[in-house]
This record gives structure tokens, sequence and C-alpha cells, in this order.
DNA sequence: GAGCTCTCTTGACATGGATCAAACGGGCGG
DNA sequence: CCGCCCGTTTGATCCATGTCAAGAGAGCTC
């Protein structure tokens, strides 16, 4: 991991050197004119940058740089301007919006390769805040908004994600509104186990993972206290659907029973 | 109102005769080249139609036709394939999604100009129905689409749609997860003060309007009991914040003293 | 390894909103 | 005009979840 941060942080500029001529159809069979930042990047396959071919993505790198923040680091202010987007890359972000009493409420969570900001707005209408350790892939905002208006199929990319976003935001909605503490409790494990590891055998019956988030941030997820939420993990633990082993770490056996426990 | 319909139904595909060749660029002063359909039309102006020059709104209105629906009327089921889109022209539309067991969760409110449907999925995920009688100026999925893909300015005009509305749903979980009853209605009150009528002079103090939604539906866009809601509104009642002088007729003559009881 | 701190868990109690029940009222057909 | 119907209001009670408080476990410093 340490040597990792190394290798992406000054591989970051070096393909520059690419001809960004018209190559643009090449296949990057052999990785070679790929941006080395790009090489081990989510994004560059399942999130917005799959839509871009090898060149496009020489172009887009030049505005590009890896940023890691550790746990509980602000990332963007609701109310404040904005500079620049992201992808994460790894470890999860959290969006909140807080009421003038402090009340707060979690309304989003970006998973890898999930991309990162408001597009076309001045400034942030939610906090953004690393909930695990995270790498971002930062891009200048002038950069990918000249980019999107140059690249159609970018365009539609980005229009595809904050369309799944709202279906996302929706569904949420129904929990909150409309589900007791404990499918709610449910729910945000099934959404976890079913979004935190892209990698996962689909086939596979249960899951483990290490909750990226800190009880206080379920509570607030969920509409819930840390206590109800303690309390509803204790229950799904003794009725066997769950085991945890350490507070962070979630076994959950049969993904479907889960399920069922949804509402 | 029922002569509208007449006019409007037959005046959409009249305009067809016009030249539709590279006269893009003239301007509608007299509005002579704009479909009978979009004279009238809020989505003409501040909805997507907005991008649109008057040749370009001549080739829309070939795939489009004015649909008028009562209150009540489902104009799309949740998991069902959508042939259609629409924007809306008059009246509310109400997004919905249920559990398996019928608990009800409105996910969304849609007023004219607002676009009508979730672009590039083949079927809705959520239930659409007409809240109030409502006017659509229905247009053809693949008709939009085709435009769309040779359109980046209606594109992009929907993609901000798309964001402001994914904006809105995060602003209402913060209000389904973290307010009290009271405050849940309120901000319902407030938000429909606001939101309803678009020619409402912005300075003006106080608003009045017809609730477009039964008690019933707003216990479900705000995840209570019909109960509750009737209490509640008592109270701001009692309290003198609104007055409701018919079950649906609702008078609020302070709209900042309401937004105090928002949370 | 003792003690500190921070998060989490568990228990006891309080309360906001749900549930159950009944009365009210406006619109509509007869 | 009467009476029914359906949506709404209001009241009485219940219960899920919040609140307050104490204890448990894990990591950190000295």
């Amino acid at each position: 991991m340490r040597t990792l941060f190394a290798t992406l942080a000054f591989g970051a500029g070096v393909s520059d050197i690419h001809d960004s001529a018209m190559d643009t159809n090449r296949k990057d069979i052999h990785n070679s004119d790929i941006p080395v930042l790009c090489r081990s990047c989510e994004a560059r396959h399942k999130g917005m940058c799959g839509v871009l071919d090898s060149a496009e993505l020489v172009a887009l790198s030049r505005h590009t740089r890896l940023a890691r923040h550790s746990a509980g680091k602000e990332l963007a202010a609701e109310g404040m301007p904005v500079e620049s987007y992201a992808n994460v890359m790894r470890g999860v972000v959290k969006l909140t919006k807080v009421l003038e009493d402090g009340r707060q409420q979690i309304v989003g969570l970006q998973f890898a390769p999930d991309f990162l900001g408001r597009l076309f707005a001045p400034d942030s209408a939610v906090t953004a805040e690393a909930a695990s350790d995270v790498d971002l892939c930062r891009l200048s905002k002038s950069g990918l908004e000249r980019l999107i208006a140059e690249n159609p199929k970018l365009e539609r990319r980005l229009m595809e994600q904050t369309l799944r976003e709202l279906d996302e935001a929706r569904e949420w909605m129904v929990t909150l509104g409309r589900k007791t503490a404990a499918e709610k409790v449910a729910s945000f494990l099934y959404l976890i186990a079913t979004h935190l590891d892209p990698s996962a055998d689909s086939e596979q019956k249960g899951r483990k993972f290490i909750l990226p988030l800190t009880r206080g941030d379920v509570a607030d997820f969920l509409g819930l206290t840390i206590e109800t939420v303690s309390r509803q993990l204790s229950r799904l633990r003794a009725e066997k659907v769950i085991a945890i082993s350490a507070v962070t770490q979630v076994d959950v056996p049969d993904l479907e029973r889960l399920r069922k426990r949804c509402g």
C-alpha cells in the first residue's frame, strides 16, 4: 500500500509523452499507451473513464492527480465552492447534510468507481467526507467540463450515473420513510454487502466485509440513533443473520436471508 | 378549459408544414412558426423545450401529443416498461414506491414544467400517478432519445433537471430521516407553497393555494400516518401559521414564519 | 501492564407518533 | 332536503424508538 502510493502519484504525469494526435481508435491491448494512474483503476472500466479511449485518457490525465485521504477528512463542504471533481478509486465517501441545530443525515455513499461532485454547480449542496481511508482521482473542474462538452459519450455516461444515483436516493427514501429500525439496519447491511466489494463473486451465498462506517455514521444514514443501531445489530446477531467478530468485521452467511429482513 | 383541450389537441400537428431546413437561428418574435401546442406551455420556456428553437420545436412536435388525465390516473407502473416520456404542463404528478406489504412512499412530486420519465431505462423504477388533474405533453421514447442524441443542448438541459431532482431527493432525505412530524408537515407546506404556482410573485410575503394532494398522499410523502398529518395541520392552524378555509384550501400568510417551522 | 479515552453495548425509562375508534362534514344521488 | 359515503378530524391508548445512564471492550500512552 505504501509503495502503491508512490507509484501512482509519480506515474500520473508520465504518459504525457504520448502523441495525442489522431490515433484515437487504437485498442489498448498492451496497455502501453494508457496512463499509469489509470491502469489499476476501477473507474477505468466500470466508471466514467470506461467510455474514453487511450488518447482521451491521456488527455484527461493531464488534469488529473491521485489524492489519498484518511478517514474523517472533509473533502467538500455544504454550501462551499468546489474546485474539482473526483473518481473514487478506493474506500467510501459519505455525503451528508445538516440541519441548523446539528441533526445530521447521510444522503449518499459513494464507492469505487463512483464519480464524486455536483456537475455544473458552483458550490456543493452536500458535505463530502471520507468515511474510510480513500483514494481519489481528482479532476480539475474546468478540465472535465471542457472534456464533457467535447465528448457526448462521456456526458452520457455521467448522465447515466446521475440517473442511477437518483434511483438509489429514491430507493433510500422508502427505507427512511417507511421501514422499521430493524428493516433499516438490515437494508443498510445489505447495501454494503452488495456494494462494497466490486470484485465479489455475485453467485456467492454470503459475504464478509469490514464496515467502513462507525455506528454513528450508520445511525446518520438510517435516521436512527447509535443505540438503536447497536440494538438492532445485536438482534440480527442473536438471530444468526449476521456474525460480528470485531466491531467492524461483519459476516453475512446468507445474503438472501438478510434480504428477507429488509421489508 | 373544455375548449382549450380541442385547440391544443388538434393544433399539435398543424405546424408540420413548416420548412425544417437550415433556418435554425431565426428568433420566434411573432410565434408564427412555433407549434400551437407549445405556445402556451411552461416547458416551452422554463422546461426542457427552452433550449429548442422553433424548427426543433416543430420537429419535436411531430412526436408529441397532449394527454389530459384526471386525478388518480396511473401514468406508469413500478417495474413496467414505459413507451413514452412527458412534460408536465399543468397539475402535479406523484412518484411512488411500495414495499411488498403495501407500505407506500412518495419519492418525488413533479410540477409544471418538469420532465417526466426515467431516461434510458427500459422500465420505470417508480409508479407515476396523477395527484391532481394533469395535462401532459407526451413524447415518444424513441423520438426524444433520437433528438437528445442529436442535440447536446437538450441533453445538457435534461442533465441539469436530473441533477436538480437529485438535489431535491437528498434534501428530502434529511426531512424523512431527521425531522419531527411537525417539521415534516411544515416542510411539505413550504415545498408546495414555493413550487406550485410558478407565476407567483416571489417577493410576496404569503401564498394561497389549493393542496393538490390528499391527507393520505401527504402522509405517504412524509413517512407519517394520516392522523399525524391531520393533527400537525391542526396545530399549525391553531398557532396561526396557516389558515385552512376548506380541506384543500391553504393560506400561508407569512412564508418566512412557516419556514422557521421547517427545522 | 495500568490507566485513559473512545466507541460500542446494554439497561431503564420517557415520549412522539402509530394504532384503534368514534365523530364530523361536505358532496352527491335519490 | 335527506341520508349515505368518503375523507378528515379528534380522542384514547399503545408501542417503537429516543433519551439518559452505566458498564464493557479495544487501542494508546506512559
